[in-house]
RNA sequence: GACCCCAUCGUCUAGUCAGGUCCAGGACACCAGGUUUUCAUCCUGGUAACACGGGUUCGAAUCCCGUUGGGGUCGCCA
């Protein structure tokens, strides 16, 4: 196939969000195509019915749109209105595998008419007890299709008896091309005769992954590198399958990427977000639940248990009860964080994949946007090891996007768009007139917009509502010769007067008061600052008196005079 | 346990494939100093790594073998 057009796909499971690890891999798959001018393909492999759910995949179709990672083929989707992706240009659709049922039956019918498969009609049980037999005996459990196995009878009982249908697997070691891994080569003693539709007529994983990314041409497979010992079986199913004309199915590249762990090197998932709530309750001797929604039994099984998991919302709500931040582990997460997807792309395509290139001051290339991914993204600087997600080094990549990429106007409306998602009430205040101020006063001091508030939030109170840290009373009001409340009862004129009564005015008022009354700045705007704010950190001062207005400035100056006096 | 994969600062990594220019470079974090009305920013400097043991070679972070350590897989999940 030397003229084939590159075809790369992410096949996520919608059993839950979109894991950042997956979103890592549907960026690499995404970035490949870009490079090679090829095409991305996004397959639901929803043949879990158990599992699998509508909103699952739904969920999962926008953490991607949100992340950028736009897919050429698949199912359909508004990312803007007026804006839709996906699609099936080619016709190699449906996209989702649950639809796609006929075509696996009739490739598996092919194959058991070759006797290159065949109906097993053991029960759970049988099988669980020849695992555990083979345990005890120190041994690896296979499959293998018995000796005295009756073809022809098995055929007539599968007409009307439950039964999986297992791949026959050929009696010869298989030797994978990885473009990250090298030649990998596997025993065949370790394969068995894996099942390949399940009782419930479904097809499992590894048949689907080799037939669709056959019948829609993808030609090269990015993925998990949990999936590096699955890789032998699809050689093997893709080297007994054959069109009608006699073609053989192609072996697509593989590539396997590295994984990504927790700081502390455990995998990273789910059941990290428990973990944190969990050990939150039992610093604070929480042994019943203390929202409701969660029953008491279920409560103290998960507390208890260290390997169970609460439904995503009671863990939320529990969360906002004990005022603590879950980690992120889902893009959702990160969203819900107020990074930045791009931020998010970058730092994920930096965990295993490095240009290896120098800035002209000699400093390494890190820091990109997609468009860079997708000019220089290639499988031969994918790294071999494992990553610990760091983030610190995240966030730091995030306050860069918002410090040197974005202006004060391209920071508002970030944050007006999500604020109107998480806090509303806050989304009304950036989108009247103090929005800009707002802005410009967060914005050197925020590395995700989550954070972004709470260098203003003293602009977000009632001006009687100010609480006096009493150790900035002390320091900035109490103390020197004259101290801070003499110096205050002195400026309040000062203040009284600026006009307009904007942060350059009021800087510029300040300074030239200091200046002729002989004092350091320090002197006039730590007093200042503490009884506006009630505490000595604050944005600069023109910026923190303009927040809170004359008004209330002065209102505020008055009240922590008289609150304070000694 | 069996099989497979991996191994450079605390973390992510450059350097490894084509051995010398590497007493190992960058980023994040950390520490110290400076700028600044506080904070944040910014600037300067610093601490910090080739897992271990054998080989091959004039020469090994780089090649080979072993050890140790870490990870993955062993489902009618994907």
């Amino acid at each position: 196939m030397p003229d084939s057009p590159v075809i790369t796909r992410f096949a996520p499971s919608p059993t839950g969000h979109l894991h950042i690890g997956g979103a890592r891999t549907a960026l690499f798959c995404w970035a490949l195509a870009r490079r090679l001018g090829g095409r991305f393909l996004l397959r639901i492999e929803d043949t879990d019915r158990a599992r699998s759910s509508e909103s699952a995949t739904v969920g999962i179709l926008q953490d991607l749109a949100w992340l950028g990672v736009e897919w050429d083929e698949g199912p359909r989707f508004d990312v803007a209105p007026g804006r839709t992706i996906g699609g099936d240009p080619r016709s190699v659709g449906p996209f989702y595998q649950a639809q796609r049922i006929e075509i696996y039956d009739r490739w598996i019918d092919w194959l058991i008419e070759r006797d290159l498969a065949y109906p097993a009609f053991d029960s759970g049980e049988e099988i669980e007890a020849a695992r555990r037999a083979a345990q005890a005996a120190k041994r690896t459990y296979r499959y293998k299709r018995a000796a005295d196995y009756d073809r022809p009878a098995a055929l007539r009982r599968m007409r009307d008896e439950p039964h999986v249908v297992r791949f026959n697997m050929p009696e010869r070691p298989v030797r994978v091309m990885d473009d990250v891994l090298g030649e990998v080569s596997f025993n065949v003693e370790d394969t068995d005769d894996l099942v390949i539709r399940k009782a419930d007529g479904f097809p499992t994983y590894h048949f689907a992954v080799v037939i669709d990314d056959e019948l829609m041409g993808v030609t090269h497979v990015l993925r998990g590198q949990e999936h590096l010992n699955n890789t032998p079986r699809h050689v093997a199913l893709q080297g007994a399958l054959a069109h009608e004309d006699g073609t053989p199915f192609r072996t697509p590249r593989y590539a396997h990427l590295p994984l990504i762990f927790n700081p502390d090197g455990s995998k990273m998932g789910k059941r990290d977000k428990d973990k944190a709530a969990r050990a939150a309750c039992r610093e604070r001797g929480i042994e019943a639940p203390p929202v409701p929604g969660i029953e008491e039994s279920v409560f103290s099984a998960w507390l208890d248990d260290a390997k169970s998991q609460l439904e995503t919302h009671a863990l939320e709500r529990l969360a906002a009860y004990l005022a603590i931040d879950l980690p992120e582990i889902e893009v959702a997460d990160f969203r819900r964080s107020g990074y930045d997807p791009e931020a998010v792309c970058n730092y994920l395509a930096l965990l295993g994949w490095n240009p290896g290139l120098k800035n002209p001051d000699g400093t390494d290339v890190e820091r990109w946007t997609k468009d860079f991914l997708a000019k220089h993204f290639a499988t031969d600087r994918i790294g071999k090891k494992n990553a610990q997600f760091d983030r610190t080094k995240l966030l730091a990549f995030n306050a860069d996007r918002l410090q040197k990429d974005m202006d004060d106007r391209a920071f508002l409306a970030a944050w007006r768009d999500w604020a109107t998602e998480h806090d509303p009430p806050l989304a009304t205040v950036l989108a009247g007139t103090r929005g800009e101020l707002m802005a410009r006063a967060a914005r050197p001091r925020t590395r995700i917009l989550r954070e972004a508030s709470a260098p203003v939030r003293f602009a977000l109170i009632a001006d009687d509502a100010v609480e006096f840290d009493a150790k900035a009373v002390e320091k900035a009001l109490s103390k020197g010769e004259p101290n801070g409340m003499a110096m205050l009862a002195e400026i309040r004129a000062v203040i009284a007067g600026i006009e307009p009564f904007t942060p350059q005015a009021i800087d510029a008022a300040i300074t030239a008061w200091a200046q002729q009354r002989g004092v350091g700045m320090g002197k006039v705007a730590q007093p200042l600052r503490v009884a506006v704010t009630g505490a000595t950190v604050s944005p600069g001062l023109g910026e923190t008196l303009a927040l809170v207005g004359a008004k209330g400035a002065l209102a505020r100056i008055d009240r922590c005079l008289k609150v304070n006096r000694a």
